[in-house]
RNA sequence: GGCGGCGUAGCUCAGUGGUAGAGCAGGGGAAUCAUAAUCCCUUGGUCGGAGGUUCAAAUCCUUCCGCCGCUACCA
């Protein structure tokens, strides 16, 4: 039976440009569908942008251009950004496409139908010179008592009509569905924020605005355009072809994954549940929220000056270097800060000295003395067996830590297994056994080759580039390199080509 | 203020009742196939402070100190 594996990247909003931290969930979202698809799961992988809402609309107009042109332009950068960091997305939805329109204007048909919107006002305090609302809390006082926006604006209590969604109704079903399924909601401390903040209690939601137009109409009232939240949620449903049951897609959902940052995890996990459950759909599997990224130790700002485009990083120290930094140096869910001095060490240490060296001393000896082609299998040593053994537990390894959106972890049980190969070949020390026993060598060689190909296949979500051209050194044809094809060793006899170094190791220039 | 998380070797972190761990950094040694990479051994911690429960606590409880997050519709 084939499984059916759907995961999602956020829709970015479409407000600033794509970061280093978009670029993150999007590569781990990656490397989850990659790995499905390595595993022969049916993978259908989501990412896309945000484009509606008050903020765009504004930045449009300072932009001096209409909406659609601005974000026709960012949304172009988000994808090429997405197509830089190699990013095996299956389709890239944009909340401005019909398609989406016609999906969500059908989810919030549902949800009315269903008794859980009604129209009644939204009150509060709002700044006519800024468009915007603002809290009591965030409110100052001005000169003369009178009430005055963080920005110095007048504010006046106004009354807007607006729709609003049932929340209240959905606090016990959301407290039910974290203790039955508390895999649901990941990692541990954005699940208990979430939990005590249902808790609190749930007001209903504002779910519609007349005060701006650049959004999706509500059906049955042009005045009023969606809440962006409910908008933007919609877009996990609609790439499947939501309503149409009959869609192909449709048979994806539920989601298994949604990937989020831990900014967005309460609509993930609060908001998106109770739609879902008021329009009587099932849920998704799991919403995971992962953290952020300092900057050389400093919260990332645009006021710093300090916002990273991860294409730069690209373009210095090479795709893979970056994708397997940005995994491998983030705690479990938690925040992490990006240095010039830990990506150099990472890049350095486990991928060239580690990982690329063993790979270039494996095949040089056996290009120099095995004249380039796969010895045949030996009978096994005891380190042999234990070595094979070690590599052959990876694939259920690596898919336990990632069910749990371990990434970091799933990159250490790799990383033990590669220093365990390079103990190995001192311990043997082919080079030696050239001269006082070549048949043995050439079994130890054979050892190596078998380990570093399943060593490389499993690091193919992580790095796809550098991991496929290691496949190709090792001999391994592009039909031998999914999960099931580790199961057969290869034939001996075939041709290697020429070893090429896979990481190079990254020098920083001396500053005088 | 309320709720929650964190505080373990120089650094980044793992470890939720049973004689303190990993990687990196530091020190010593081996090897020389390899991208001067690798391998072996090793220095180093009163597990934030104090008190308590227990035969036994980094691990449970209380309290204090420090850092951080959440406390809703402005993605």
């Amino acid at each position: 039976m084939t499984r059916r594996f759907y995961v999602t990247t956020p829709i970015y909003y479409v407000n600033g440009a794509p970061h280093i931290g978009h670029a993150y969930t999007s590569v781990a979202a990656d490397v989850m569908a990659r790995f499905h698809r390595l595993a022969g799961d049916e993978v259908f992988f989501l990412t896309g942008t945000d484009e509606h809402g008050q903020k765009v609309e504004q930045a449009a107009v300072a932009a001096g251009v209409a909406p659609k042109a601005f974000v026709d332009k960012v949304a172009a950068d988000f994808r090429a950004m997405a197509d830089a960091m190699d990013i095996s997305y299956d389709d890239f939805i944009r909340t401005t496409e019909p398609r989406h329109i016609a999906a969500t204007q059908a989810l919030w048909t549902r949800v009315a139908r269903n008794d859980a919107i009604y129209l009644d006002a939204y009150e509060g305090w709002y700044a006519l010179r800024d468009e915007c609302f603002y809290n009591e809390d965030e409110l100052v006082d001005g000169p003369n008592g009178q009430k005055l926006a963080p920005t110095g604006a007048p504010v006046e209590w106004v009354k807007e009509p607006s729709y609003f969604f049932r929340l209240s109704a959905f606090q016990d079903r959301l407290l039910a569905l974290y203790e039955q399924h508390p895999e649901f909601l990941g990692p541990y401390g954005t699940r208990n924020e979430i939990i005590s903040f249902v808790k609190s209690g749930l007001r209903d939601l504002s779910v519609s605005r007349t005060s701006f137009s650049w959004g999706i109409p509500v059906p049955g009232d042009d005045k009023h355009v969606m809440y962006v939240w409910f908008d933007a949620l919609a877009n996990y449903l609609s790439a499947l072809g939501f309503p149409d049951e009959q869609a192909p897609r449709m048979a994806f959902w539920p989601a298994n994954l949604h990937l989020v940052g831990k900014d967005i995890a309460r609509f993930h996990a609060v908001y998106w549940p109770a739609f879902l459950m008021a329009a009587g759909i099932e849920l998704p599997k799991k919403v995971f929220a992962n953290g952020w990224w300092t900057i050389e130790g400093q919260k990332m700002s645009k006021s710093l000056g300090n916002v990273v485009d991860p294409r730069a990083l690209v373009q210095e120290f090479g795709l893979d270097a970056v994708r397997f930094f940005m995994l491998r140096e983030v705690p479990f869910g938690g925040d992490s800060d990006l240095s010039r001095k830990a990506l150099i060490a990472r890049n350095n240490i486990e991928l060239a000295n580690d990982l690329g060296n063993l790979a270039q001393r494996t095949l040089s000896l056996v290009a120099r003395n095995c004249g380039g082609i796969v010895p045949e299998r030996g009978p096994a040593t005891e380190e042999d067996s234990k070595l094979l053994a070690q590599v052959a537990l990876l694939p259920e390894l690596l898919s336990a830590q990632l069910e749990r959106c371990a990434l970091t972890d799933a990159l250490e049980e790799v990383w033990k297994t590669i220093r365990a190969c390079n103990a190995y070949i001192d311990h043997q020390a082919p080079w030696a056994l050239r001269k006082t026993d070549p048949e043995r060598m050439a079994h130890v060689l054979r050892v190596l080759l078998d380990a570093m190909r399943g060593i490389a296949t499993m690091l193919q979500p992580f790095m796809p580039g550098t991991m496929g051209r290691m496949l190709d050194q090792l001999g391994v044809a592009a039909d031998e390199r999914n999960f099931a094809a580790l199961e057969q060793p290869l034939p001996g006899g075939r041709a290697l080509p020429p070893p090429q170094g896979l990481f190079p190791r990254y020098v920083e220039a001396e500053a005088e």
